[in-house]
DNA sequence: CCGCATCCCTTGGGATACTG
DNA sequence: CAGTATCCCAAGGGATGCGG
């Protein structure tokens, strides 16, 4: 009920052309605050691999290769206080946590296989365009 | 023809449960760089802006309000080497130059759009979450 | 095993000044 | 108007060591 205005509103802006345009800029800061939870070194890694379910703390530092110690505690911190992931904690005598998406952190993984997807349909264009662009700067005109 | 592979080994991978999962891992190398690009601190919002249309170089300074003049720059540079925006030069007087977003380009803002929409319909319950994690932490059992 | 704290280096990115 | 170049600071993030 809280979100149905917001959501609205997003479906509205998209389909409008002009006044509440603007409106998406508003967004912006709040999507650019979400985008850089998403976006940092390390969260979309640690999401895709809980999504492929429950994980302990050293099987994500052992699954997601080129992690620091540090920056996984963080980035499940970071993670768990959004609620996009859960953490329980076994208080036995080697001491044992799992971490697992919540639902809403699965209804994210679902938008971040979207991006996944369209990096991997166009990762090649991206590529060949920056080929050609590197290639053109460093020919300007007759170097 | 290049990218279909990519493409069916990608929806290959999600409904696969066991082997190939890892090469979700390989793949986040390729797409962390790629939402590097998208969710780093100005391109969501240029992009954003550059869906509605054609746009100068001043005009995105304006309407795209925190940015400095350098950043603008490197953005667009970026945006441009990697394909997902044209930029078109009219030698008259007082210089004019125009941003556009390429067909790749556009391919990249519905996924944004995606984002946006996720974040939009979501962000109520992330800060509900981060509310009730913060209340949690300052007070762990009788401070 | 889990994870917090510290140190320190690298990077992102803002402000400013200058060029075509 | 549309940049480029320089400077400089603050945040990101790796390495290491300690504590529960």
């Amino acid at each position: 009920m809280h979100v149905k205005e917001s959501v609205d509103g997003a479906r509205a802006v998209r389909s409008t052309p002009s006044a509440a345009l603007k409106a998406r800029d508003e967004m912006t800061c709040q999507v650019r605050d979400i985008l850089n939870r998403v976006g940092d070194k390390w969260t979309l890694a640690v999401v895709n691999e809980l999504g492929h379910g429950r994980r302990r703390f050293n099987e994500l530092k052992r699954t997601v290769p080129g992690i620091s110690q540090r920056m996984l505690t963080v980035t499940l911190r970071v993670l768990e206080r959004d609620g996009l992931v859960s953490r329980s904690v076994h208080p036995v005598v080697p001491p044992r946590v799992d971490y697992e998406l919540t639902p809403l952190g699965r209804t994210l993984l679902e938008r971040v296989w979207g991006l996944i997807d369209w990096v991997l349909e166009h990762h090649d264009d991206i590529d060949e365009a920056r080929g050609r662009y590197d290639t053109q700067q460093e020919t300007p005109s007759g170097l």
